[in-house]
DNA sequence: GTATGCATTC
């Protein structure tokens, strides 16, 4: 006769619908700070008890965990499971895996669960919308916007934060107006402060500073979030004294409610300053933001400073600072140093610049570009047409950059275009009829 | 008890 052994001890057996909702807690809890060793490690002795000892709000933490992490590995595992013991039905673990195959930069799969799901809400559209704005495609989280009216699904303050960022990321400025007035029509939706925040966004990015103002003095509670918005907004258009000023009040406890600056604050702050070459200014800030704040400065900053340092004509200092960093430089870094040497013709530099580049096989034509700008200016000429070579053997197309005002969302670019960008023939052709025997004569290869 | 969101260097 075959018997079969309980895999758990009759105690625990009899506890089951104890030690489940327990464990449960805990895993939540691990998976709320950040603990994700501590997880796992939990997760794995509770399935080797037995499967009974887990159940889908066990597997919905933990997925979520890995999401948190991007954790590929333990995600697949995870999903066969969800499918072994038959969770894959329920709409909270199918919205999970959503936001989980965003966060490995699946997109397709995403999408798949999505169109596998028999019943779809606001939450499952959003998070969809979300992944497409996340892994840098900004038009298809836009499409589906529309696509999830059409259906007269009516979004939430969350689809609509999403959709705003989509349209910062574009530049959208009619469609972020569009869904601004909805906001304003919508009498009965929640409207927090993320969405507020989301809106000023858009408005800064799409280059509307004076209604991002207008957004920025009608939130009444701002958060840190809203200032570094509003603080970049002036960064990114030049206007270093109105950021700056942001900056001061923010921080000043006699003006306003005080609030605390972090990392992302300072980018703004720092961008701000290398805008109209404020070097002392921005070294000042960089310091206070290690001393007086306690923050660890990161790529962002350092390319701030280098950027700083590189406009004021400072290349010297710039390629110290480089040298100098706690971490190892990025790409970016030396770029930055690059596009400086040309500007001031300082070919041993640009030459250092473009050797450290090559180190990262970041193959852009860019590079050899500026390169060969700076051998012609100087008459090199057999060093000119070797770069030039370069960027010929790789012909990248390049694009053109613009505005198409009012008939924005009927002309905007393919994702995977740069963000502003439209490509000027689809507008060519649109405005003119057929002119697709032209169209290859724009393409040029960057110049 | 469970799923969706805002600000970041060229």
């Amino acid at each position: 006769m075959f018997i079969k052994f309980p895999l758990t001890k009759p105690s625990e057996i009899h506890s089951h619908g104890k030690t489940k909702p327990r464990s449960n807690e805990m895993l939540k809890g691990y998976v709320k700070v950040n603990a994700t060793s501590k997880a796992l490690l939990l997760f794995r002795d509770l399935i080797r008890k037995s499967t009974s000892s887990i159940d889908s709000f066990s597997l919905l933490y933990i997925i979520n965990a890995c999401t948190r992490n991007s954790s590929r590995h333990e995600g697949r595992q995870f999903i066969t499971l969800v499918v072994k013991l038959g969770y894959m039905h329920i709409i909270f673990i199918q919205t999970s895996l959503i936001n989980y195959y965003s966060a490995v930069a699946n997109l397709a799969d995403a999408h798949q669960m999505f169109d596998e799901m028999p019943v779809r809400n606001v939450v499952s559209w959003t998070a969809l919308i979300s992944a497409y704005v996340h892994n840098q495609k900004p038009n298809s989280a836009l499409k589906l916007f529309r696509e999830m009216q059409m259906k007269n699904l009516d979004p939430d303050q969350v689809t609509l934060t999403v959709a705003l960022s989509a349209c910062a990321d574009l530049g959208a400025l009619d469609m972020g107006k569009w869904i601004h007035n909805f906001i304003c029509r919508n009498k009965k939706m929640n409207k927090d402060l993320s969405l507020y925040n989301s809106l000023l966004n858009m408005y800064t990015k799409c280059g509307d500073i004076e209604t991002a103002k207008k957004t920025f003095d009608s939130i009444k509670e701002k958060d840190v979030t809203t200032w570094t918005s509003m603080i970049t907004g002036y960064a990114i258009h030049g206007q270093a004294k109105e950021a700056l000023a942001l900056f001061t009040a923010m921080t000043d406890s006699k003006i306003h409610t005080k609030i605390v600056p972090n990392e992302v604050t300072f980018v703004g702050v720092l961008m701000a300053c290398s805008h109209v070459a404020m070097v002392d200014e921005g070294k000042r800030y960089f310091n206070s933001m290690i001393h007086d704040y306690k923050l660890k400065p990161r790529f962002a900053h350092f390319g701030c400073m280098v950027d700083l340092l590189c406009r004021a004509g400072c290349l010297q200092d710039a390629k110290d600072f480089i040298l100098k960093m706690p971490m190892k430089p990025n790409a970016v870094l030396w770029r930055t140093l690059l596009g400086a040497c040309s500007n001031c013709g300082d070919i041993e530099l640009a030459e250092e610049a473009r050797a450290r580049l090559i180190e990262f096989e970041e193959n852009l034509a860019g590079d050899d570009v500026i390169m060969g700008n700076i051998y012609a200016s100087r008459g090199i000429w057999d060093k000119k047409e070797t770069a030039r070579n370069r960027i010929n053997e790789r012909r990248v197309p390049g694009c053109s950059s613009i505005e198409v005002g009012s008939k924005i969302s009927e002309f905007v670019a393919a994702d995977g275009d740069h963000p502003f960008v439209c490509k000027i023939y689809e507008v060519i052709e649109s405005l003119m009829g057929n002119m697709s025997g032209y169209v290859s004569s724009f393409d040029a290869y960057d110049t």
